[in-house]
DNA sequence: AATCTATTCAATGGATAAATTGAATGGTTT
DNA sequence: AAACCATTCAATTTATCCATTGAATAGATT
């Protein structure tokens, strides 16, 4: 094999992977699978597509061995390959976030049509939630916050979020967290609570990240 | 804007960034462009394509804001518009490493055709190197070694290798790096020096890998 | 100002990707 | 074994991508 051959193969089976990203539905499918297996059916509602559309886009994904399957009962679990997978889509993402003007401005926009929602990165936040100076809310659905949240999260979902409010406590810094910076529950959570008086933040970074930095966590042990 | 147009808005920008990286010729130009600017024909040179079809891969890249361009006389170099960049052609390249079994297949067999190359890490050289008990070669063009190279690194590309031989200790280990994990020079170099009796290694890391962990490089400051 | 030259543009044809529809598959459960 | 259900497949249409060719552009040099 001489050097064009193999630089071919190289960055030509290099571009399947790439390939794969290339979609934003499957970017999107790569994101919610960050947090955890999920079906296809899950998979197509969350992300507003059609089963079959759904279900062929994460055919495309296995076969760039991206995503692997488990299956349960009658139903297929798709989640990321490993953890290479949600780093190299971290890598992405950072890469939108910090040259892509574009990226920048349609989360920011989206924040201020939310109330001039602030945010808050995970560094600056890992001893006052030890200390307990802050509240530090799980906004996620109930499902994804059993699987794995942060330590001392309290699970608040956003759509049950009303009926937690009169437990928190009004002279407390709350911060509300959810899948990662382009998920809106936290955005939507930190909205209506300052609406209601609280003071309160959004994190950027989500459960994922978090994790994956070693920062303390609960799971259950499977 | 509602929840799924802001979701689309911002998957759909990402993907135009990871559209822009799914064709294995630009994933060559990036990793190219790593080691500092390149003119568009040089860049059509290397990767062998014409420099119409080279050009219209760097609008591209361009247009995805991966690549910036900067006019030196009758030339027009580009360069990576900055480090996140490689940062995330390095975690592509991971992922590719350590997932998709083709790819490194592709690599140790190409390793293999050329005598058993053996490869080692960064992390396992930096004192080695200090403490001068390797030998350490810069077996990339010496345009590249002139724009930065690592600290105490021999200039010794690899068609001029040959005349650099005698000067070279027979019972030092000698390391040669290039561009990254990716680049044939090292591989041809250590297969080279094998031949004559040298005690030889290839280090997997390219000098952007290097230099990006601060690890101590000697650069033209300008 | 005219010429030179690296680079880009425009147009073409062939190849590949995406959403939709409806049918098929293959484990589960009754 | 039959019925069921989540998922996948196949086929179609529409849209987009890629390499090639030859012409155009826009700085730099003379």
């Amino acid at each position: 094999m001489n050097k064009r051959d193999f630089k071919d193969k190289v960055y030509g089976e290099l571009s399947k992977v790439t390939k794969a990203l290339s979609n934003p539905h499957r970017l999107e499918i790569i994101d919610l699978l960050a947090q955890g297996p999920f079906s296809v059916e899950e998979i197509a509602h969350y992300t507003g597509m059609s089963v079959a559309n759904a279900s062929q886009h994460l055919q495309t994904l296995k076969h760039a061995k991206l995503v692997k399957i488990s299956r349960n009962g009658n139903f297929i679990h798709y989640s990321l390959a490993g953890e290479s997978v949600f780093h190299a889509w971290a890598g992405l993402r950072e890469l939108g976030l910090e040259y892509n003007a574009e990226v920048e401005k349609v989360v920011t926009d989206f924040r201020k049509g939310h109330g001039e929602v602030t945010s808050v990165d995970a560094a600056s936040l890992v001893k006052k939630i030890e200390k307990e100076e802050v509240i530090l809310l799980d906004v996620r659905p109930e499902e994804e916050y059993n699987r794995g949240h942060i330590h001392r999260a309290i699970s608040a979902p956003v759509d049950k979020l009303n009926e937690q409010l009169k437990h928190l406590e009004k002279n407390k810094m709350i911060v509300a967290y959810c899948r990662g910076p382009f998920c809106v529950y936290a955005d939507e959570a930190v909205a209506m609570l300052k609406k209601k008086g609280f003071n309160a933040v959004r994190m950027n970074e989500g459960y994922p990240d978090w994790a994956l930095r070693g920062l303390p966590v609960e799971h259950t042990t499977t």
